[in-house]
DNA sequence: ATCGAACACTTCGACATCGAAGGGTTGGCT
DNA sequence: AGCCAACCCTTCGATGTCGAAGTGTTCGAT
């Protein structure tokens, strides 16, 4: 059986038998599992009234663990966003009652993004239901592919420098 | 090795021992493949003076073989983008006159899209290096592996509902 | 103690996308 | 023929992102 990417591939392989488009193989299938899988993502998400940008700051409050704080520029660098969608989405979960926002006290240059009661039990009850829902979206393969998967991904961004950062 | 996912699975167990977050290592790490991958490519469409997608609409011409021409709605099926963007898309397109926009003869409420010889030009250099960079991007799995990975994510697409459509 | 560079965040303007609404065009049904 | 629904594209308003510039803060060298 062939995918949508298949396609392409033969395409290719007619209009430019010169080029081994084998690479566009493997990158185009993530763009479009990413575009997939998120839209899916999405759907279960805004049954909790929550955009995946929302869900991802409450999210990494949530596991950074108690306090739930972290600074503006920590989260900008966990979620690989720029400074500027930072202050942006921060300001839209404060009116939204989910953050709290606060100038450190040891260094005002600094703000302390804090998950608020509000926001702790939605992200609470939401993360459940979303692992449930990307298990579900992984059913097509078994356990053992899927950890394959993980692994060839973990070595393919190992090989691109993203390596973990220390924990604080 | 850990990679930055690793990570962040590790803050879940610790917060959430009850669930079973081992989904969020396949499509976290999917999320920031793309995320890395993406900004890469960008960098070498850049020194064709193309954005990303700009490229994937003269691709997706340039592989459709000659005429290179497809109507507005077949691009937006091939690219999962809604008619709104690629009216947008088109038009800048247009002013860089690498594509040329016409109305269907046969049908007035279709619009065909046919690459320009600039375009044309253009793409055919561009994609050379862009499988070459992709290609490089990908030399942390061995050929073996990346046969692996295209396999199970081909697997997946399908258990999604991703099927080829049939060519015309 | 002072000054300047580095830093952390916010503001600004530009842009790409989306969903919904709008405007022609076509085809089928009577 | 005539009409309505479906179709295809464009326009519109809203949203989220980015890079660059701006504002205030801290640290270090003198």
């Amino acid at each position: 059986m062939n995918d949508a990417v298949d396609l392409f591939l033969a395409q290719w392989a007619r209009e430019r038998p010169d080029l081994d488009a084998s690479p566009m193989g493997v990158i185009g299938r993530m763009n479009r599992l990413q575009q997939l899988l998120g839209r899916r993502v999405s759907d279960l998400l805004a049954e909790y009234d929550l955009e995946r940008w929302e869900f991802d700051v409450l999210a990494t409050l949530r596991r950074s663990g108690e306090p739930y704080q972290l600074t503006a520029k920590d989260l900008v660098r966990m979620m690989m966003v720029g400074s500027a969608a930072m202050t942006n989405r921060v300001d839209r979960l404060v009116r939204k009652e989910l953050v709290h926002r606060q100038v450190d006290p040891a260094s005002r240059r600094r703000v302390l993004v804090t998950l608020t009661g509000k926001g702790l039990a939605l992200v609470d009850g939401a993360v459940a239901a979303h692992v449930e829902n990307e298990a579900r979206l992984l059913d097509g393969l078994s356990g053992e592919e899927q950890e394959q998967l993980a692994d060839l991904m973990r070595t393919l961004l190992l090989s691109l420098g993203d390596t973990a950062p220390e924990t604080p």
